[in-house]
DNA sequence: AATGAATGAGAATTCATTCAT
DNA sequence: TATGAATGAATTCTCATTCAT
């Protein structure tokens, strides 16, 4: 159900060298510093205007940096989403491991897991804001390049479930993929609806535990016999 | 989280009589014909490429009609958009209630709604794709003018979820809206993976029928119970 | 977790920061001087071709600039019409004001105004001829910004009508404004057909000398009891 | 001082047939009663919007035909404005002829010109506002097209001045063409201001009065050695 | 490294003109 | 003849990107 083109330079022209365009997220001294604050400004705008109607002038503003200087951490626009997609769903990815890394319980998992895309961990909203955002922008981004880490991390939330049916705990007629995918929607779509209206915390904590209760009842080994005991189509 | 205008127009002059803007469905000969055929490509083609990156000659050469006349049915591209989301959505309200109106139970409304949204029923596959489409690309036009038909459209899902707590059938510990857009974020995420891969109609059905499985074992009476015994968050 | 303007760009954010905004006329080094350059390609491009027929990519081109630049400078090809004006418009009522307040004698008054708007005095033709072509362009603009420097300027030459009044020099009987629009009329009509002609400058002399005898010879105050004596209209 | 180019067609393809553009005055039944309903409604727009401001969409409504139409009787819109000029000076020409040549004193029809420019002759207005308005248009048709037929106007002024002159009533040192430019231009600028600020009639019949006091006064013979006896510039 | 003025390709939109009915 | 829907060339303006300082 998806598109575009994410490709064509505007002029042309390539730069070559860029000061600290290592990909690494260690910040060096002044580099990655300005780098950084390129991002930061980048997600919040981007949240808030969109990646389309968002001007480069306009991230560099936010950043407190001369237009051009974007230009000299980031190959382009697009790149500039690109980078902060793939620099923040690593984060996000460790900060997954970690989290989750520390729990056995598979409900537990899923249910930080949850709450961490929620954004309701710790100070890591940034870090879940770019996934939700990136997805709702460019397909053709997501398509052509941020895929695999986008797959990585429905396949980290995919595993957890793949556990929980190994143990017993999950139902095993239903794909961990899908249920992951699901998972994912599912909060992407309360993100949504949640800005759409006036985000007010208080009801983000709510429908995360909401949200836990429904899946994991969902998936909930007792579930299985009476649901495969129904025609599943029509 | 978000932002934008949709809505000045390039200069004014508001084109007021415009061929066929019956609104009627039923394509004239000439005139709703030519509205039609514009909508039709620019489904196919903001699904494609995405609303950005599709140029308003492009959906004009894939309507068959020159660029100017896009412009005589349509205010702006934006307009185009807008437009393009009322009128299915519409459309998918009506067909969603005729559906699901001669359906009793509330399971099977639910699986029909998920099949609905899937694209799987009959010909009604594009009705589907524009939900998609149009949440995926501007939140500004999904905030400032289409959100009352795409609350209206979550609230037509509430309904049913509601209907199955008033029975007993479902539980009633979590918000019909709630269960509502997470089943909506669902579907979108499930369209969005399926449509980043190779898309295979087998495994959208599949896809479908494991999501009702999993939804409403999530929502069933029976999960009640063990779900509340547990805690709910950290 | 959100995005776009989709309020784009074709119409709002006035350029806040322009380079060289500072409206002195001194050039300096890069600001100013472009800014000068395009007003000036500006007069000269719409002086021969007319606004209309006119492309905002020749005014660039004639200015040396790419057509981008231009909208550094101006808000657009209207406001570039209308800064022209008021920009120049100002200059000459500078000039008129330093000119014409030396001079004491009305009479001498009126010839160095009618020099003026002729371009006849020094390098201030460029001056005289935005005036010109700008009363020949757009009604509009001249009816809704740029009437009030307008009829500041015929002020300035009512003002000195009404002087010559007041010294007995003028006759009293026509009213000051008149004379004022009818003077201007009358270069405006000259320039007009000097300019439909082959321009020679000789001649745009001689009518100058010609049009202040007529006019002089009109408003002197010994006309005044001989076209009283007879019937002002049919 | 001047301009445009007045020569491309948009498109190309030049019509070949048209009903009535026999340029005939003599409107016959259908034909003429149409073309002439056509050029009355592209007075009245484009006096008050102006000629490159006006669409031809709106004069047709203004004409009650339909846009297509135009095309049967106009070749183009520059020749629509063009075909206005030449039908209403010529006929404005022939007003001249019999109006003025009925009157024997040179200062009897100098007034008369000077009423019926200013549109305060019978029914005459619209005959006065052409040329006006075109005047004010494009110089390029101005200077391309139409200046014999305006050189023809302002010929016959200059012709009464001259008789003036040879009777001895007019001063004989200033050139007849000159004094009529000016009393065109005069005419023109009292046209222009009054049009800007608020019409009103009485306005422009008191206009009319000290327009011809101050004119007479200024080419009666009498101001000229006074006049002479000045240096006459600078 | 940083800046931000300048660039110019690209895109939405307009509107004179055509032509099938 | 008349119509007006359709056309598509032309034009303004935007904004990612460059590069001289």
């Amino acid at each position: 159900m998806s598109e575009d083109s994410f490709s064509k330079a505007r002029t042309g022209k390539k730069p070559s060298i860029r000061p600290g365009d290592d990909g690494d997220a260690g910040a060096s001294k002044r580099t990655g510093d300005k780098r950084e604050r390129i991002l930061r400004a980048a997600v919040e705008v981007f949240a808030r205007q969109g990646f389309y109607n968002t001007r480069v002038s306009e991230v560099a503003k936010a950043a407190g940096v001369a237009d051009g200087t974007i230009y000299l951490y980031f190959e382009s626009k697009d790149q500039l989403l690109l980078s902060l997609f793939e620099d923040r769903i690593e984060k996000l990815l460790a900060f997954l491991a970690k989290e989750v890394g520390a729990i056995t319980d598979p409900e537990q998992k899923l249910r930080r897991i949850i709450e961490l895309q929620l954004g309701l961990l710790d100070g890591e909203r940034e870090l879940a804001e770019v996934v939700t955002i990136i997805v709702r922008q460019s397909n053709s981004l997501l398509r052509e390049h941020a895929a695999p880490k986008f797959v990585a991390y429905l396949d980290a939330i995919a595993k957890v479930v793949a556990q929980g049916q190994r143990e017993g705990a999950f139902r095993s007629d239903i794909s961990p993929h899908l249920v992951a995918r699901a998972i994912f929607g599912a909060l992407d779509g309360i993100a949504l609806t949640w800005a759409l209206g006036k985000p007010e915390v208080g009801a983000l904590k709510r429908s995360a535990s909401q949200l836990s209760a429904l899946v994991l009842g969902g998936i909930r080994a007792s579930s299985e016999t009476i649901i495969t005991a129904l025609p599943l189509s029509r």
